[in-house]
DNA sequence: TTCCTCCATCGAAGCGCTTCGACACCCATC
DNA sequence: GATGGGTGTCGAAGCGCTTCGATGGAGGAA
């Protein structure tokens, strides 16, 4: 193994101006640097990680704790994480993967034992039994999403009220005045986090915006529903031209109930959605909507924690835009 | 931060004595042994990572490479990462994730930094470019999947073959005499991995053995393709009752080209299939199939790299037993 | 010239752990 | 009672790196 010492010495230098060389954390001539360099190059030196850690108490590693319970959408998970992956290396980080299963205790176990300098948290729930310990301890983490009381942690998640809004816009900029949300369910408003409730006060702003009339109907997220869903809608507001959909299984069926109760879609219905964008491309009219930012997330956490761990501070809460991609199930209202 | 030594004075023991009773490998007196595990409860200690890894030359760290490719079934490599990581911590072990975009070079950075211990290779290539490498580095891997030359490396990954018996096992132990394979695009059987040929031996030879009648049809996974290749398989087999399919994308368009060509499913067609669960059932007529069984996998790969970092020699090759999931596309043939 | 400053570099002291040889002690053996 | 072989524990020497204070020399101000 080549170590500092061997460079040091075929660069005609001492070990700490290699160091120094290596870190930039003291001057070095640039004579200096380009001979310790190339020493490092022909020698093909890399500093061993352990001694590194242990020396300076950094060890440039981060942790990713991932979800494992069912309701996530698989792909979006992976997306982020890989993007986690691809940024931190870009700031010369490599990743540690944490599962749900270890909890707590394994965030512990991994900060305890100076494995990882700093850790990012996807599948924050609104009362997360991983909040005070994220408080307490004394590395620098990022959560992806909100939970009910985030004080003193940094937050980063998609603008759902924002995504909700635009949902909204783009049906009143194609001309519908009449506009419904099908929601998630109950539970979900409830339990897990706020977003689905932050997409209906973002689908209720934009609504009354434009002077649309507008429903909300909270959904379980039962394919076997969507029928009925459509056939209450459409009794309960004739003149529907325009759903905004935010409730993953239902999409496809309700696009199926609505074709079958005599409405053409994007002919007589413009439908938009907030949902992956594999799963709105694989609907039969592939359904124009608002994904999750998945890469954009993972790095936008990366470049948070980077911050962190540079002293800096960073706002507590990141809300990243939504951005809607046009597909089929939208298009301008009849004329009446 | 609590260290060794704060555990030994308040043990009233050395160091190297807590070390000792740490990794068992000196005997100490079951009083000893008692008294520090005290200790370390009570002061909360945990080792240092790096200065363990610096002393012992051992992080404790394994390195996953994933892949990014397109094609290969996101939630199947994230089963598989997942179970990596749940048995790699079963083991004392944590896991690192690297991106194929690293390549080679990822891989040599955190061997030579000695960041890692041992590495898991997913989505090995027939004839990879990290094979040179990973034969040259000191540190055990194991791979997933088989390449053309496989000397001095460790592969694990299902049993194509068996797979492709078992598919056949079942159509012919329903009563089906007449079978066919609808396989991969012919690239596939060049191009990655010899699993879509071994596939087709598997084939062949169960159905030789149950004295069938079968053929092969290599087909583009383009849905549509579907119906051509189903109206071809009529023709050349009037009497076709069974058929395997291993090519995901087109599994659920033929299921619906043979009832448009007027054969139910199962009623006059069984069909069995090599894909993972989740397309399996989410067809229509759900299908009876082989997956690909990434948990077992994974769990297996780090097993196996367990005992090779304990100086054991292990299999080079392992291939795991394939599992068929009754489901509802597959039933006895009618009588003639 | 003298003094002071600043820049580039060096030497040495750890970082917290493992490991190796040494050693004391006890019990069995002759 | 001396000898021998285990056991159980200790002390010290590193593992390879970073970092801090020190140092020497160049250059500017007095």
């Amino acid at each position: 193994m080549v170590k500092i010492t061997d460079v040091a010495r075929h660069a005609g230098v001492s070990p700490s101006t290699v160091s120094y060389a290596l870190s930039g954390k003291r001057p070095i001539s640039e004579e200096t640097r380009q001979r310790v360099e190339a020493s490092i190059r022909e020698l093909g030196y890399r500093p061993h990680a352990g001694a590194r850690a242990l020396a300076s108490s950094r060890s440039n590693v981060l942790a990713l704790v991932i979800p494992l319970r069912t309701g996530i959408h698989v792909p979006v998970v992976m997306q982020f994480a890989m993007s986690v992956a691809t940024t931190a290396r870009r700031h010369d980080h490599d990743v540690l993967l944490l599962t749900q299963e270890e909890g707590e205790e394994g965030l512990r176990r991994v900060v305890d034992s100076a494995l990882v300098d700093a850790m990012i948290v996807m599948d924050v729930q609104l009362d997360d039994p991983r909040l005070p310990l994220l408080r307490s301890l004394d590395r620098p983490s990022v959560l992806i999403g909100f939970p009910a009381e985030a004080d003193g942690l940094t937050c980063i998640d998609l603008d759902f009220r924002a995504a909700g809004e635009l949902c909204v816009e783009r049906l009143a900029g194609l001309g519908h005045r009449v506009v419904a949300l099908v929601g998630s369910p109950p539970e979900v408003y409830v339990r897990r986090t706020a977003f689905a409730q932050r997409v209906v006060q973002g689908f209720t702003a934009a609504a009354h915006r434009n002077g649309l009339v507008s429903c909300v109907h909270p959904c379980e997220p039962a394919p076997a529903a969507a029928a009925a869903v459509a056939e209450q809608l459409l009794r309960e507001q004739p003149a529907l031209t325009g759903v905004v959909v935010h409730n993953e299984p239902l999409l496809e069926p309700l696009v199926d109930a609505f074709e079958q109760l005599g409405l053409r879609v994007p002919g007589d219905l413009s439908i938009t959605a907030i949902c992956p964008d594999e799963l709105a491309e694989s609907v039969r009219v592939p359904v124009t909507s608002v994904a999750l930012p998945a890469a954009e997330l993972g790095s936008k956490a990366v470049e948070l924690l980077m911050k962190k761990l540079g002293g800096k501070t960073v706002p507590d809460a990141t809300l990243l835009a939504p951005r809607l991609t046009e597909r089929a199930s939208t298009a301008p209202r009849h004329a009446p």
